[in-house]
DNA sequence: CTAGTTATGTTATTTCATAACGCTGCGGGT
DNA sequence: ACCCGCAGCGTTATGAAATAACATAACTAG
């Protein structure tokens, strides 16, 4: 989304047809599983996130929301992000005010990103916390959530000026 | 400031009379070193973020800036953060949309944070990003800054409900 | 002094996010 | 079948966070 350089924004090409038919089923499946319910909106943006090349605003999920141009409301998009994070479906990244879907496997896990700070790409990673988990014990802090968003120049955008 | 529990939020007591005159000090004398200015609005933003028990919205920053009650124009603070900032003197918390004073010692070094879900704290400590470091090689990531928010209970909120 | 650069003052606007309230529809208990 | 409780949604409005744009002032180097 933010093409603040030439390269193509390769590295998360959105779905589409079928990958994209698959990747909502997979969703939809897992909330049967635990008795959540991928509702209309929830679904859509979920939709929305997976057919991006990259992160998106949540005023870009509202702006593209209605398949007929119509726009949703804020609190519709805003609804939806909160359940799709609280499911391990997306994640927000606090540095760029966006969201991605999630890219790996098994959910309930630890995200962590690198983002390219020329071509806007996200690439999500499985992080090692182990060196903070360390530090916030010898603090006395009880950790619950890890954000760690890494920035820099992604390899396309690294090579060239 | 979030003060959402009972708890004192004393972990980062805010510096007063002679301290607050002595890290602002250090501060111009470092920036004296370095041929940057801090100039009055700087000064100023430094000395609110010193003073605080706790991270500070921009916003807050904005009411309390004039000694009078007058509040400052957004983009002074906004500017004086962003050299705070450059300078090593602050940090920005992204997941809080909040600003700290920096509490280590030594300038250009790397930030990372424990946050109090309870009482707001936000406590600074020295990172090891070498995990980190090694999964970004891998992708092939050039990794310029990493923002790293651990969120939890402080070891005052843990104990009590 | 003069020109270039850095910083500030000011107005306005944009971007991001949530409060509040009523309606709907699904599920469990009787 | 009926009622009720609650999660989810639509809608309006507002609040919170950040920046654009442009004019003026203050340093600094030549
Ligand atoms: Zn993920
Ligand atoms: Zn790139
Ligand atoms: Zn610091
Ligand atoms: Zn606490």
């Amino acid at each position: 989304m933010g093409a603040e350089c030439h390269h193509a924004e390769s590295a998360q090409p959105g779905l589409e047809g079928v990958a994209l038919a698959n990747a909502v089923a997979a969703a939809q499946a897992q909330c049967e599983r635990t008795r959540e319910r991928l509702t209309p909106p929830r679904r859509r943006v979920l939709e929305l996130l997976l057919e991006s090349d990259g992160p998106m605003k949540a005023y870009d999920l509202i702006a593209a929301y209605g398949q007929d141009g119509e726009p949703a409301k804020p609190p519709t998009v805003y609804r939806a992000l909160e359940f799709l994070e609280r499911l391990g479906f997306a994640h927000r990244i606090e540095s760029l005010n966006a969201y991605v879907p999630c890219r790996m496997e098994g959910a309930g896990h630890r995200a962590a990103f690198l983002i390219c700070e020329c071509c806007g790409a996200a690439q999500e990673f499985e992080p090692d916390f182990s060196a903070q988990f360390a530090a916030a014990e010898i603090a006395g802090y009880a950790v619950r959530t890890v954000t760690l968003e890494a920035r820099g120049l992604c390899p396309a955008c690294k090579v060239q000026t």
